[in-house]
DNA sequence: AGCTATTCATAATA
DNA sequence: TTATTATGAATAGCT
């Protein structure tokens, strides 16, 4: 139907493949409404390029059609729709979290009526088991924490000794050096000068703060 | 192309629809092919019948045609496919699931590392709230249990103290009985029989087994 | 995109 | 459903 007769096979030129694409497309949607139509059929057609552009004709809804082809097929063989599949996998699901929901209610102490004296029984020893594993877990939190303060603590003491050590060397020092400029100040001019005392900035008698972090000073 | 040309409307005839349906089918399907073989498109088209008979044909499978198409309008709307939709069912049923499990876990007393002192302490007093209502049902289904046997052992003594009255009742129609007999013996022959005694079938003296369902037995 | 010679699909018929 | 055939429709090649 054409100039000249052809054969089916891919058409090699890129551009009269477009060309036979275009016109032969639209001939394939108008007879698929044409049959839809004459013959009162749901026809569905899709039909991709070799671009990949999408092109579809549906007599009534592609949706429809998709759904009813899927649906025969499920019927047929379980095999071309995934939806059945993944339908499985939401029921099984649903009945997993319902499921669940049931136990964690009676784990929670709701809904027991449905339960015997032995299911109760079993259920408790669980509960118990786990109250026991919680507050070990707890207890164990505990007494880490305790661990770690009086590790703490220690090695702050241990600071505090050491800086009082420092500081009563501090204090010799200085009363020695006293004692220096005082035979020095006796020995030169016997002046109304106040004795000479170094002043460090801080009461040296008042209790000492605590400080973990030791700055690093000589 | 045919005898005659025809207009485009259902026709109406139901055998010459048939007809129709069947030759223009086998003539679409036909082209559907050409084009997928001449212009390397993927085709897909499904057609069915007033009937309800499904005809389908795929350049490749339908499958991957629908598929196809399911991706292409997901990407330029979120309508037409209902995959995405159960995907994100499965999805959020699936992230149900996995919490419902976690929590479960945590309450079973099991991998509680990721849990605060805090978080333990509430677990545990939930725990301990379960533990209460499991017990209370439990103790509840027991003490029921214990009513119900008291009943029934009462009903039981009062069945019993019943029966031994009358068979206090019985045994003394049995002494009178025998003083008659006696009566008589002596007045008539003093012959060698021994005297005669009403046999029961079961000794009257030995202890009566209790007996819940009693017969009807006069 | 439009034209037309030619092939093809099919309506009518059996 | 299948076969035949006259006829209209579709389209290959060209512009």
């Amino acid at each position: 139907m054409g100039r000249g007769k052809i054969v089916i096979r891919r058409i090699d030129n890129s551009t009269s493949r477009q060309v036979t694409f275009s016109k032969r497309r639209n001939g394939l949607v108008k007879k698929a409404r044409e049959l839809s139509i004459l013959c009162d059929a749901e026809v569905g057609l899709i039909v991709f390029s070799s671009t990949g552009k999408l092109y579809d004709y549906a007599s009534t809804s592609m949706k429809s059609v998709i759904e009813r082809y899927n649906k025969v097929k499920e019927d047929h063989q379980q095999l071309i729709n995934p939806a059945s599949e993944v339908k499985r996998e939401v029921a099984s699901l649903r009945q997993q979290v319902q499921y669940m929901q049931e136990c964690h209610r009676q784990m929670m102490g709701q809904e027991l009526s449905g339960l015997g004296i032995e299911e109760l029984g079993n259920l408790e020893k669980r509960l118990e088991m786990s109250l026991k594993g919680v507050r070990m877990k707890k207890d164990q939190i505990l007494i880490d924490e305790v661990k770690e303060l009086h590790q703490k603590g220690s090695l702050a003491h241990q600071e505090n000794v050491e800086l009082n050590r420092k500081i009563n060397l501090i204090r010799k020092e200085n009363e020695e050096l006293q004692k220096v400029i005082e035979a020095k100040c006796r020995k030169g001019v016997a002046a109304s000068n106040p004795p000479f005392t170094i002043n460090y900035g801080c009461n040296m008698l008042a209790p000492i703060s605590l400080q973990l972090s030791l700055p690093e000073s000589t």
